[in-house]
DNA sequence: AATGCTCTCAACCGCTCGCAT
DNA sequence: AATGCGAGCGGTTGAGAGCAT
């Protein structure tokens, strides 16, 4: 049973929006804000629509800070990973994409980017698909999309090892220490967080090996089952390079296992290929990460970084 | 030039979620 | 605990622009 209107659909205009219109709503909503309260919004705007409606528009098209268009191969790549990661979730992508609302980006993907990767099913490249079909493997015992061990690395020095495989859930945020159940504060360098209930969290410790932008295609290629985007594509778009790391894409939110090179967090080799990429990028501020449990996180915290990167955690 | 088809994207619809009561 | 309400989300629609015939 859906719930009752929000507003007399009768007696609002409905349909495109007049520049007048649009007027209206951006200086209103300049001098007096939105008051968390659209239903109230048309009225006091002086607008015949429905609260819904201004929203909308606002949010899609009229906030100063929206882009419109133009998307360029890195958003592209960073779409194709999260909607293979989290699926659908058009605000969580967005999200990552400034200036880009959920809607652009839907829009988007329903008119190009579906395309681009049905387009890329009918090239499958065998040696990929192998690799790939590992991915997928693994990427299977992630689901929950983003709703992995949330780590967020903390300068303090280490401590005694402790299992924090029962953190409390916590809202993702960074540079927060975790506490074990009971309530031990893991502080031996990595505190991590559980999105999820402990119940959701998966409980197999394999590590993917790809990051998160390449992944995308990565692990669709690979034919996953769980994944939507993986009944369309075959192919992995290559790896980023050091010097085309999608400037929007900060070190901040990255689903570590998914950045690290291939394997399994292999001493020595944390990074795989993207060793030099982080070295590089080791002046940026790592403070929040995702595991896909705490095992993994554990891992990170014992095993060989770059230099510098952990030197700027917050 | 006229017509039909395809594509794009703004807008709508119906639902879930979270908060207040 | 139950209920009501608004915000937010994702799927879908449809108008209009662009292109092909």
């Amino acid at each position: 049973m859906g719930r009752a209107p929000c507003c007399d659909k009768a007696s609002v205009k409905r349909g495109p929006w007049s520049p007048e219109e649009d007027e209206l709503l951006r200086s209103y909503v300049r001098s007096h804000g939105t008051g968390g309260n659209w239903i109230a919004l048309p009225q006091k705007a002086g607008l015949n629509r429905c609260g819904k409606s201004c929203r909308l528009r606002w949010l899609n098209y009229l906030r100063p800070d929206i882009k419109h268009g133009g998307y360029t191969e890195q958003e592209d790549r960073i779409i194709f990973s999260l909607y293979n990661s989290i699926g659908s979730r058009w605000s969580v992508i967005a999200s990552r994409l400034p200036g880009r609302t959920d809607n652009d980006v839907k829009n988007y993907w329903n008119t190009k980017l579906k395309k681009k990767a049905m387009a890329m099913h009918h090239q499958p490249q065998p040696q990929q698909q192998q690799q790939q079909q590992h991915y997928h493997h693994q990427r299977q015992q992630h689901r929950g999309g983003a709703d992995g061990a949330r780590v967020t690395l903390v300068s303090t020095p280490p401590a005694p090892q402790s299992q924090c495989a029962s953190m409390q859930p916590s809202p993702a945020s960074a540079s927060s220490v975790a506490t074990t159940t009971s309530g031990d504060a893991c502080s031996f360098g990595v505190a991590a967080m559980y999105s999820p209930s402990p119940s959701q969290v998966p409980q197999a410790p394999t590590l993917a090996g790809y990051n998160s932008v390449a992944a995308a295609a990565a692990a669709a290629a690979a034919g996953a089952q769980h994944s939507p985007l993986a009944e369309l594509i075959c192919q992995a778009p290559p790896p980023i390079a050091a010097d085309c790391w999608p400037s929007c894409v900060t070190l901040d939110d990255v689903f570590l296992p998914e950045l690290v090179g291939a394997g399994e967090f292999p001493n020595g080799n944390l990074f795989g290929g993207f060793g030099p990429l982080l070295q590089d990028r080791s002046s940026l501020e790592l403070s929040a990460c995702y595991f896909p449990n705490a095992l993994a996180a554990e891992m990170w915290t014992s095993a060989d970084k770059p230099a510098g990167l952990c030197h700027s955690l917050t």
